[in-house]
DNA sequence: GACACATCAGTTGG
DNA sequence: CCCAACTGATGTGT
């Protein structure tokens, strides 16, 4: 959070940086939202937040039709209706989003009405509640003949106008349709935890944005993938394949078929090792890679020797057409409980070796050695790095301080700079939790649950759950389904354990944070570990303020925190859980998160996100939770992740527009001072 | 607990 | 239509 002015690094300096952050990876815009948004009053059940369009973005020109990529020929067999005519570029001619969920809420007539096909007669008894994919195929196929407009539909289209292209801005758009995904994935998940059926919540995601033509980069491409950069990580298979970095949903290498690739022979275009063979994987510049086949984990199957067809061929015959393969790499979730992967894209190699082996099983596979192209920025590197550095912490180079905290956080908090002299910040006093400068009012009783081991979704009786709108705020990977007004963990008066999954940011810091020195931003904060989308992250502690009292120095302070209103990002980021809601008037509106009187100084006492910098781009957002007292205007603020945040990018959240008066949002920015801004993001507002 | 193993429900593309 | 594929979640046993 520290601003310095005026000190540029040397340009010729920034090369020799052993670690390369990559600010780009972590500062490319996210959505072409305008910098504010309107409230829609009409049609209240329907939408909820409408992008500005006077300000149309860049995209706005290629209105809201799918990326030009995008089915380039005929639609995919399996959603076979077809395409839309000249006219209707709308992206969402398939089933509305919602009706992937019927009988959700049986009360709600919408639903079943939306969800039936019109080819179907209507069946009340729809409830099943069962809901396959292939009902939602069903659904798809027939919304062809349906010709009617629908309120849902309507929205959705208004939703994604302005949905960016891949022509528009590649970065922005993987990272809109990654964001897309997991927000679907973690309500979906969220939803069907509550009735008992939480399997494959990625897979359902998956199945929503194939019914509303939100996949990008379907074309098969040789070499990168427009928008994917090195480095980037991704939690499911199904994530590879939604961004087309890579087709299969579970075969480890994906080939264009000799008739796809104008030639006379198949070639490999990108391969995921993960663990399920033999391979060689200990160097970073270098695979042994094992063919495919042969190995099946099913018992009814027996094992056999591998043949050269599909995959395997493909790859020998880029073997000698020496052809770039893209890589994936996988290592362990750090923070599943299920033994979960992280899918890491290490760039593009080339074959320097094929041969035959005989693997552990006795059965004959194929080998291919890879090597990587030369120049391209770290990926797979940097993960063997922090793992390195978890096992040992002395072995961080070029670390002043081990441990910032003193031991007052789980983990150490390592201090380092690689970039200029800088001995370190200013003193202050670490603290990992917030104190308040006056007494809280304490009208009320704390909530509290009668849960006897932990909280359960769709547990009626769970006042913790009924006080959070129903849904238990988390899932049960520990992730924060959707951003809300005010996330209520469960409080020491609850009669669950201590390890309830409503007790998330209470149990305080789980990652290996350093404190580093940026080249023209102070100091700022990354992690060791990758964090997934919705992954709690810190606290910002400190002394909490009252707002009215203080003064404009106090407010120019750069370790103060203040809320904006609202945080039109962070607002955004639930925009696939909107889409799902078949009712919704009262759910994420922006007119619900109001702006809070909360003031938290770090100045003189703080953690680690004092350290925390701006960026108009963030990969955090700031969410207000309650669970020690009753004064919701003075809520503890946690930051979660928005995005995946593969490790040692630094974390940024937006400060949104400061100094502006309570009530004049985003109004009259020249009445207080601001500070140029140096995110460098596509959308940087230039100050904040 | 951490792990190995089995089973089960799924998508995708050849 | 069928099937294989380096899935992912859950359950069981060590």
């Amino acid at each position: 959070m520290e601003f310095t002015m005026g000190s540029l690094i040397d340009e010729a300096e920034t090369g020799e940086q052993p670690l390369d952050p990559k600010p780009l990876h972590s500062l490319a815009p996210m959505f072409p939202t305008p910098p504010g948004y309107d409230v829609a009053i009409s049609d209240p059940p329907f939408f909820y937040i409408t992008p500005i369009q006077q300000h149309p973005g860049p995209g706005a020109a290629s209105f809201a039709g799918p990326p030009p990529q995008q089915h380039p020929g005929p639609a995919p067999a399996s959603s076979a209706g077809p395409s839309p005519g000249p006219g209707s570029a709308v992206p969402l001619k398939a089933t509305p989003i919602s009706a992937a969920f019927p009988a959700r809420r049986p009360k709600e007539e919408l639903s079943d009405e939306d969800y039936t096909p019109a080819s179907e007669k209507r069946k009340p008894s729809s409830s099943s509640p069962k809901r396959t994919a292939k009902k939602v195929r069903q659904a798809g196929d027939s919304t062809a003949v349906n010709t009617k407009q629908r309120p849902i539909r309507r929205s959705l289209s208004k939703e994604l106008a302005g949905w960016p292209s891949t022509s528009d801005n590649p970065r922005e758009a993987v990272e809109a349709t990654m964001a897309m995904f997991d927000s679907l994935r973690r309500r979906t998940l969220q939803l069907d935890e509550k009735e008992g059926l939480g399997r494959r919540a990625d897979l359902k995601a998956s199945v929503l944005m194939n019914q509303n033509n939100l996949k990008i980069n379907s074309l098969k491409t040789i070499g990168p993938v427009p928008g994917v950069e090195i480095g980037d990580i991704f939690f499911y298979r199904i994530e590879m394949c939604i961004v087309g970095l890579h087709a299969p949903s579970m075969a480890g290498i994906d080939y264009l078929s000799a008739k796809l690739a104008g030639r006379d022979e198949s070639l490999a275009v990108s391969i995921i090792s993960s663990g399920g063979y033999e391979n060689v994987e200990d160097e970073t510049d270098t695979l042994v890679y094992t063919g495919q086949g042969g190995n099946s984990r099913r018992k009814d199957k027996e094992k056999h020797d591998q043949k050269l067809e599909k995959g395997n061929l493909a790859l020998s015959n880029s073997a000698s057409k020496k052809n770039q393969i893209r890589v994936v790499r996988s290592a362990r979730d750090p923070f599943s409980i299920t033994a979960g992967k992280v899918y890491i894209y290490d760039g593009v190699y080339r074959i320097e070796d094929s041969w035959m082996d005989t693997a552990k099983s006795g059965f004959s596979v194929f080998k291919y050695r890879l090597r990587r192209e030369p120049g391209q920025p770290d990926g797979f590197s940097v993960w063997k790095m922090t793992d390195k550095w978890k096992a040992n912490r002395a072995t961080r180079e070029n670390a002043m301080v081990l441990d910032l905290s003193s031991g007052a956080e789980i983990l150490p908090v390592c201090l380092v700079n690689e970039v200029d002299g800088e001995r370190g910040p200013s003193h202050f006093k670490y603290v990992t939790g917030v104190k308040h400068s006056r007494p809280l009012s304490r009208n009320r009783p704390l909530h509290h649950c009668e849960c006897t081991s932990v909280c359960m979704p769709g547990d009626p009786n769970c006042s913790c759950a009924r006080q959070n709108g129903g849904d238990l705020p988390y899932n049960l990977d520990g992730v924060l389904a959707r951003h809300v007004p005010m996330l209520y963990e469960c409080s020491r008066d609850c009669h669950c354990t201590k390890d309830c999954r409503n007790r998330v940011a209470q149990r305080g810091v789980q990652l290996n944070f350093e404190v580093f020195r940026t080249r023209d931003r102070g100091w700022g904060l990354r992690s060791w570990d990758p964090i997934r989308a919705g992954a709690f992250v810190c606290e910002y502690a400190g002394q909490v303020m009252d707002e009215t009292n203080m003064s404009m120095d106090v407010q120019e302070d750069e370790y103060t925190f203040r809320t904006t209103c609202p945080n039109d990002k962070a607002v955004r980021w639930n925009l696939g859980a909107e889409l799902l809601e078949e009712k919704g008037a009262d759910d994420a509106t922006a007119e619900r998160f109001k702006r809070l009187p909360v003031v938290i100084s770090a100045k003189d006492a703080g953690n680690v996100a004092r350290f925390i910098n701006h960026s108009c781009s963030p990969n955090l957002l700031w969410q207000a939770v309650q669970y020690d007292h009753t004064d919701n205007s003075y809520p503890h603020i946690m930051f979660f992740a928005m995005k995946h945040i593969p490790p040692m990018t630094e974390l940024t959240y937006d400060y949104g527009i400061r100094g502006a008066p309570p009530g004049i949002k985003g109004k009259s920015p020249l009445a207080c001072k601001l500070r140029p801004c140096l995110c460098g993001s596509a959308n940087c507002r230039g100050s904040f």
